[in-house]
RNA sequence: GCCGAAGUGGCGGAAUGGUAGACGCACAAGACUCAAAAUCUUGCGAGAGCAAUCUCAUGAGGGUUCGAGUCCCUCCUUCGGUACCA
């Protein structure tokens, strides 16, 4: 079959028909599934895109042919590093790389035959999208959500932008993989921790699988534990009060030191106490030259100084206990300083090696001259006045309440996600509404103005001091106050990347509404979002930030769910041939439109979601796709095997029946492969048989069709059915009035022995009565049996 | 270190605690052909046997069970995530 010709074919009748289209408040239940959309870059799309969509492409396939009103929509997620690296490097525009890259991708995603509603296309970088996105960023600066404020930055002096802890993992910048530094920056920041006890929460109650779940937790680190007032005194004289974090307010009684973080500002307020503050400064500075990765990768040696001259105040003991600086201590969690307890904690116990501190044990067991001892299940209180002979969590308790009771502490709930740092100095990304006045202060740009254009400039590359090169458009950056009237300037920074990706989902529900980002009604007939399939990438940044923004606008009364996606699935890797992940450096990397220009999409999608399970990352291999290919010709070859019967022929019906229950199951669970593998039994299965009439035929390219839907239509036009595929229904199974017969496996004290054909539902007794008669197996029972395990259609197992 | 996933033929991979290796690739033999390709048929975990058949086999070692690739314990390896988070 000639592949070209016939996907063009239906590709036209599909788009004509326009059986794609989503009907908004359609009566057919909806179905909303929705895939992660791409990034227009230059390269165009990998096939690791063609798998990933692939999922809600087969589900949508198949749930619209099953009656649903399907919205399965596409979009491009156009703003932001990837694009602009692409388009300096090209040295064009970035809005007409971006169109470009869009025209040239949407030719991809159109050949590869995906089912998209082409007519909910949406760009983030479209002016009508990204005045919603900042209009959301107005609503979350109303309601103190956002806020300015100077912060030590992760800064990458190769890309020379800012980038949020997730864009800078391991240290290492995500986009060109230089060495992240520490920089003080005026930064925008999101208030996402005062959702994190929402976002940990609301998992719960998700369909996601359990390790998306897990990393979401992770990532939002809740802690508790409580904060503890201790004393700073100064020549025996307590002067003020440093207060810490601890998960462990147990173990008050073996704190021998302290340690706050190098930026702690206790060390600028006592400088004048502090005796060896050269010292002291001398460590500050080799501290902020270490990227949080260096000090990472120096988690083995403890390094610090101590700060002489001041001391802390144990407040159960009053004992005073010596203050370091160390940069083990972060000053970004927690209260940034620690009460250290180096019997039970690894860390304070290697410092406390290296600095020859007292060591105190406060449990009971272990071995203090070798590591730090550590047993929260059964360890039990010693040297700890009146929590002595208490276990841990009693312990725990009872300090608690009476840190409480003191005035001293509090339970305290601490979380390791921080803020959303929301900005970056980098030309393509959103405005921020934001306009700086000298009288009025910082002023929101007024509902009725937005959207804030994106300028056209002649200069798009980052400005060497770290300055959007925004700030260079003289006659953009100054603008009237909206306020006074007054001259004023404004923000030149743009929003991240995550900004537009945030809540497109909701956008596709009502795309063209110019009056809000989507009407309620909209919002309503569509959303949630059923079944989102994506990356295991963006588990904890995308879906974390989506969720968030959704839960405020749920907060807000413009959205009617809180959260956006009832289901979520992962796809696997496509490996290169070699087993290795895809990379241009390995030359693995398989280009999937040669692929469709030698198989033709059909076989391309049939291997993806042939060759492993979907979930888990396999390699592609050029061999094994020709077995797609020849599976196809088989079929096609089937049509000389077609009778005159007009029905299912008795001895097919359970075998079709069995086929479609199979494929419909294994679609609904993303088991592709053997929903494949069973479509390819039944073509072996009805070459032994060498007949089969038109309508099991018919039905077996419905069952196809989700896989293979162009090769599907064709033959079902071939077959001579006047219906479409994609207009009919999806095959049910049939009334079966045959005497199910199926193999039973007989076993002897547990090992297999042989098969025996039966009756579905057969009795024990029968079966028994059918063994005795058995030449073979009446041998292995003639010693007399003395149990029998029967499992009605499983298996018999006999112990002799 | 911690969290998660996984280890099954020559290869990609199937198996709600119930026939291990479905389906596909590769390979081999046969049919068709002048020949090749394509196609069709058959075989294809290892060992023993003319054979029927038997034994062994799912990273290693234990255990639970009538029965374990699957559950439990200990360990090894690989991949992914994460990390001085107090």
């Amino acid at each position: 079959m000639e592949h070209e010709k016939i996907e063009k074919k239906w590709q036209e009748i599909w788009e004509k028909e326009r059986v794609f289209h989503a009907k908004d408040f359609d009566n057919k239940p909806k179905f909303y599934g929705l895939i992660e959309f791409p990034y227009p870059s230059g390269v165009g799309l990998h096939i690791g895109h063609i798998k990933a969509f692939s999922s809600m492409e087969v589900i949508s396939r198949m749930k619209r042919l099953q009656g649903y009103n399907v919205l399965f929509p596409i979009g491009w997620d156009a703003f932001g590093l990837p694009t602009e690296n692409y388009a300096i490097k090209h040295n064009i525009p970035p809005r007409v790389a971006t169109d470009e890259n869009i025209k040239n991708i949407k030719k991809q995603l159109k050949k590869s035959g995906f089912s998209f509603d082409w007519d909910r296309e949406i760009d983030t970088t479209d002016e009508n999208y990204y005045k919603w996105t900042q209009w959301i960023f107005c609503q979350l600066y109303k309601k103190g959500l956002a806020y300015k404020s100077k912060a030590l930055v992760n800064y990458c002096p190769s890309c020379d932008v800012i980038l949020s802890n997730e864009e800078s993992q391991g240290g290492i910048c995500d986009r060109c993989s230089s060495q992240v530094v520490q920089k003080e920056k005026e930064v925008w920041f999101l208030k996402i921790r005062e959702y994190a006890e929402r976002l940990l929460n609301g998992l719960d109650k998700l369909d996601f699988p359990e390790r998306v779940k897990e990393e979401q937790r992770h990532w939002i680190g809740r802690s508790t534990g409580a904060e503890v007032d201790f004393g700073i005194c100064i020549n025996n004289k307590k002067v003020d009060k440093l207060t810490v974090y601890t998960t462990r307010c147990d173990t008050l009684f073996g704190v021998t030191f302290m340690v706050v973080a190098p930026e702690h500002p206790i060390i600028e307020k006592y400088k004048k106490s502090i005796e060896n503050i050269e010292e002291v400064r001398a460590y500050q500075e080799s501290a902020k030259k270490k990227s949080e990765f260096d000090r990472i990768q120096l988690n083995k040696d403890k390094t610090g100084v101590e700060l002489k001259g001041i001391k802390g105040i144990n407040p159960i003991t009053n004992e005073e206990v010596p203050i370091f600086i160390a940069d083990y201590v972060m000053l970004g969690y927690g209260t940034g300083a620690i009460m250290a307890v180096p019997a039970h904690d690894t860390r304070d116990y290697e410092f406390a090696k290296k600095f020859n501190i007292d060591i105190k044990p406060v449990i009971k067991g272990g071995d203090i001259e070798k590591e730090a001892y550590i047993d929260i299940q059964d360890g039990v209180m010693i040297n700890s006045d009146f929590l002595d002979g208490l276990k841990v969590e009693e312990a725990k308790k009872k300090m608690l309440e009476y840190l409480e009771d003191k005035k001293i502490g509090q339970a305290k709930v601490n979380y390791q996600m921080k803020d959303w740092a929301f900005n970056r100095q980098r030309y393509w990304g959103e405005p921020f509404p934001i306009i700086y006045c000298d009288k009025c202060g910082t002023v929101l740009v007024p509902e009725e103005d937005l959207p804030v254009k994106l300028p056209a400039v002649k200069e798009f590359k980052p400005s060497k001091n770290g300055e959007s090169p925004l700030a260079q458009v003289e006659e953009w950056v100054n603008c009237k106050c909206p306020k006074c009237g007054g001259k004023a300037r404004r923000e030149t920074d743009t929003m991240p990347q995550w900004a537009g990706s945030s809540w497109y989902f909701l956008r596709y529900m009502d795309p063209h509404n110019d009056k809000e980002l989507a009407s309620k009604d909209k919002l309503k007939y569509w959303g949630p979002v059923d079944w989102y399939n994506g990356g295991m990438e963006h588990v904890t940044r995308h879906l974390i930030y989506s969720r968030f923004w959704n839960m405020f606008l749920y907060d807000l009364g413009v959205v009617p769910f809180e959260e956006p996606y009832k289901k979520r699935s992962t796809q696997g890797l496509v490996l290169g041939e070699d087993g290795n992940k895809m990379s241009k450096s390995l030359g693995n990397v398989v280009d999937f439109t040669e692929i469709i220009d030698k198989y033709g999409a059909d076989v391309l999608r049939l291997y993806i979601l042939f060759m492993a399970d979907y979930e888990s990352a396999a390699p592609w291999s050029s061999k094994n796709i020709n077995g797609c290919k020849r599976f196809l010709e088989r079929v096609e070859r089937m049509t000389s095997l077609v009778d005159k019967y007009d029905g299912v022929h008795g001895e097919h019906i359970t075998m079709l029946n069995e086929l479609i229950n199979k494929v419909t199951n294994d679609i609904n669970t993303l088991k592709f492969n053997t929903a494949i593998s069973a479509l390819m039994t039944f073509v072996n299965n009805i070459y032994q048989d060498k007949y089969l009439s038109k309508i099991e035929f018919s039905e077996f390219l419905q069952l196809l069709y989700p896989f293979a839907p162009h090769f599907a239509e064709e033959m079902n036009e071939r077959l001579g059915n006047k219906t479409y595929i994609c207009k009919s229904n999806w095959p049910v199974e049939k009334e079966d009035n045959s005497k199910k017969m199926i193999n039973l496996p007989v076993q002897v004290n547990g090992k297999m022995k042989e098969l025996i054909k039966v009756e579905f539902d057969i009795s024990k007794e029968e079966v028994l009565k059918l063994i005795e008669n058995n030449e073979k197996l009446a041998g292995f029972i003639a010693g007399g049996i003395k149990k029998v395990i029967f499992v009605p259609n499983k298996i018999i197992n006999l112990i002799v």
